[in-house]
DNA sequence: TCTGGGGTCCTAGGACCC
DNA sequence: TCTGGGGTCCTAGGACCC
């Protein structure tokens, strides 16, 4: 048996922790530069605010209901996913931390001590709740799929108090008639419309329909899929946590920008904090790409003129893996400059390392110099003052002095849990 | 006219996830 | 005016190897 814990509506409940006057208030968190929103209260998903949706679409509304908005606080938002994730580890051995707000667990084993799986399920609920604050439902199955079957009714019918078991071959059958197939986890918008194509609109239609045809339309993601609906597992959960393969760090601009001074030190900051991330993981990149590209969304210049849209990207191969931000930086920098094209203006620069292998053994060229180990020293003792001092209190003359086109956080809450002017005070 | 068999690696594109 | 960011996996097709 498996069992999902995700978090209700994290990010809202993440500010709610902490601010307990938005309990019972529609509240959404928008996205990076405060573009869409993508957390809603249940009270604001009342108001049919719809995941995604532009920020700008919904001021009328927000003013006329009074709804409390917060720009993404991910550093609390990941303190407090930690948090969630340590108390899960306190009752079950096997924790697959699966996103921010979810987690897998192997419930193997625990019928002894809780005949009923639900009992256990309650404990670790309310022991987030009494630790964190945050509510969270839980969804057990044979499978990972039907444990987010799961938890998709135990969110959504009042009568299971945010806990269901799937354990009655019955009682999945007659959820997966009334699930659309739209809401199954590896199904998504391209997929669904397919399937309704095909006659397919629910879960049960998808789990019925002939292995052969779901390998042809689907590949073999949707024949596990299937698998899984009929409880047979084709998905284990994961507990090494592997090194990611790809780094890429893109935030948009907060305005749009036309010249290549500004855009070369938004470039130099975003790889800064790739590169970071990099030797956080222990990794040299093999292989580094800048991209760039006008906001695609804007048809028409102020003056009603057509908006002129450009987008490109270059490649470098590197002539030896590297995780040194200077290095890093003299190739990004001309990469940059062999795409930059004078006449438009720009929405985002973006820099993806890949090719990522361990720093420690690394492959070295037989024609050109290897990495200076001065530089690679350096990134890492820069690292350290960072982590020690705070954020970019070290950093490279490049990234320059003009913040205007950082991006937008207009409403930001503080970050009660990882710096220590922001604890809260309770007078 | 006739032209092997069995592989690996890489990339682009397409799907998905939260 | 204003529309996020950061990832994963799979497949087909091409280049190449012995």
């Amino acid at each position: 048996m498996i069992g999902l814990v995700d978090c209700n509506n994290f990010y809202v409940s993440c500010e709610r922790s902490f601010n307990p006057a938005l309990e019972g208030r529609a509240v959404v968190v928008l996205s990076n530069n405060d573009g869409c929103a993508i957390a809603r209260s249940n009270e604001a998903k009342a108001l049919q605010i719809k995941m995604g949706t532009p920020f700008f679409q919904l001021k009328e509304l927000i003013k006329e209901h009074d709804v409390v908005v917060h720009s993404s606080n991910y550093t609390l938002y990941g303190d407090m996913s930690a948090r969630v994730m340590a108390t899960l580890g306190q009752f079950v051995e096997q924790v697959e931390v699966y996103s921010i707000d979810e987690a897998f667990l192997n419930l193997d084993g625990y019928t002894s001590a809780y005949p009923d799986l639900r009992d256990l399920a309650r404990t670790m609920r309310d022991t987030v709740r009494r630790w964190t604050r945050i509510p969270v439902s839980v969804g057990m199955a044979p499978t990972k799929t039907l444990c987010k079957v799961a938890n998709y009714f135990a969110k959504r019918q009042p009568e299971h108090d945010g806990i269901l078991l799937l354990d009655d071959p019955a009682l999945i059958s007659a959820l997966l008639h009334d699930l659309p197939v739209s809401e199954l986890w590896g199904v998504g918008s391209r997929y669904a419309a397919m399937l309704r194509r095909n006659g397919i609109t629910t879960a049960a239609q998808l789990r019925d329909a002939p292995d052969e045809w779901i390998n042809q339309t689907m590949t073999v993601n949707g024949l596990r899929l299937a698998h899984e609906l009929r409880g047979f597992p084709c998905r284990m959960l994961d507990l090494d946590t592997a090194p990611k393969k790809a780094i890429c760090t893109a935030p948009s601009f907060g305005r749009l920008v036309p010249d290549l001074n500004t855009i070369t030190q938004a470039l130099v900051t975003h790889l800064s904090r790739a590169a970071e991330k990099l030797r956080a993981q222990g990794s040299a990149a093999g292989t580094l790409t800048v991209f760039l590209h006008t906001n695609r969304h804007r048809k028409t210049f102020h003056n009603g003129l057509p908006a002129k849209q450009y987008y490109n990207a270059r490649t470098v191969e590197l002539p030896h893996p590297s995780a040194s931000t200077p290095e890093l930086t003299g190739y990004a920098v001309a990469a940059l400059k062999s795409i930059f094209q004078f006449g438009y203006e720009y929405q985002k620069v973006g820099v993806m390392l890949s090719g990522l292998v361990p720093a420690s053994h690394r492959q070295t060229s037989l024609l050109t110099d290897g990495p200076d180990e001065r530089l690679v020293q350096l990134s890492a003792t820069i690292d350290r003052l960072n982590h020690r001092f705070g954020r970019d209190k070290v950093r490279l003359a490049a990234t320059g002095y003009d913040m205007t086109w950082h991006h937008k956080q207009q409403w930001m809450s503080p970050a009660y849990t990882t710096r220590w002017g922001d604890i809260l005070q309770v007078c």
